[in-house]
DNA sequence: ATCGTATCTTTACGTTGACAAGAAAGCGAT
DNA sequence: ATCGCTTTCTTGTCAACGTAAAGATACGAT
């Protein structure tokens, strides 16, 4: 005889990785209780312990995960600068609860060899846009600040977006006012 | 006879936020607790409960105090963007505890109307360096997509750096960073 | 001196993360 | 088939936490 799950056998760690996205975004990361994933899950209130070892472990994966999607996110969004900052801050908002962890290393263990790695494949596929920028000054080492004011610009919007901060007609349609700030960056051509 | 403590009677409050501020620049905001507080303060662990109501309310005495001391900062480095924004990014590293908690509404009752006031006292002070750029482009309303360019590039510098996302380098001088990237955003005379 | 209030303590309850030990199911080797 | 090993999950337990209620103590105004 069968027991009916919510999850295939085996899978129970994708399925609760699944409700602590859900569970994240409706009451934030600091909020997330293991008990509760495994309430949701319709298992023992230890199981989730055992396949993440502790609840850093779990958000760790999280976090692992989440700069694997934002990686790709950014290299489907091609070569040009607007278009990836565009899709950084799209990618904040449809994926609000990764994001939220990714950036919040007290929370999970940012210094895995896991977690560095996928964190690289993002930076690289966000440096690819800063590279097609035509470097219009001579200075040396100016395409590293470049990349970093880009990459500071595009994660300020999206942060002060899921914090509430920004005005109401701002929140309705985040992506149009992403690509209206990253202009202001991008040197008339 | 006088019992010895560690604040004047009356103050526990400030001791109390003091207390937490050291505790967040610990081990993050996520970690604190009420309980290690009261011990630190040396009273019983019910003591911040009285003043402050619950958590979220120590939290928010704190975020209102965060507002004020940003405004203050912002206020006093004058009239140019490129100084207002290396003072807003020098508060977030000289205060990280006030500036992690205040961007963080989930931890805290942001709808306050104190916290409300507060907020846009800091707001207020921000655009002040915003106003002071010239009006180089004649678009209507450009003026408050710049201040949000502004504030977005400044945050999001200043909560990468938090978050430990910026290479080793710029860690060690991080406002002197922040200019360079600051300018990439100003249009040069 | 007394009353009222603010300040803190004591006690208690439900929830949480973590740990340890055990049950149960899959699985390859023999 | 069945033995032994591993993975998966359950059960039981513990200390720590946030919160609430009620009692104790000190302060200040009258």
């Amino acid at each position: 005889m069968t027991v009916t799950r919510a999850y295939h056998h085996g899978d129970l760690p994708r399925a609760l990785l699944a409700a602590a996205v859900a569970a994240i975004e409706e009451s934030g990361p600091a909020a997330l209780s293991l008990r509760d994933l495994a309430r949701r899950a319709g298992v023992s209130h230890a199981a989730p312990t055992h396949h993440f070892g502790d609840k850093a472990g779990l958000l760790t994966a999280l976090a692992v995960e989440g700069f694997d999607l934002l990686a790709a996110a950014l290299t489907a969004a091609g070569d040009d600068l607007l278009d990836v900052g565009v899709a950084y801050v799209d990618f904040a908002v449809s994926h609000r609860a990764h994001f939220e962890v990714m950036f919040r290393p007290d929370l999970y263990r940012a210094d895995t060899p896991e977690v560095r790695a996928a964190r690289e494949r993002a930076g690289a596929a966000l440096h690819l846009g800063v590279a097609a920028l035509p470097p219009h000054r001579a200075e040396p080492g100016e395409s590293r600040t470049d990349a970093l004011a880009a990459w500071s610009i595009v994660h300020g919007f999206a942060t002060l977006w899921l914090s509430g901060a920004l005005p109401p007609d701002i929140d309705a349609d985040p992506r149009a006012a992403a690509r209206t700030v990253i202009r202001h960056l991008i040197p008339p051509p």
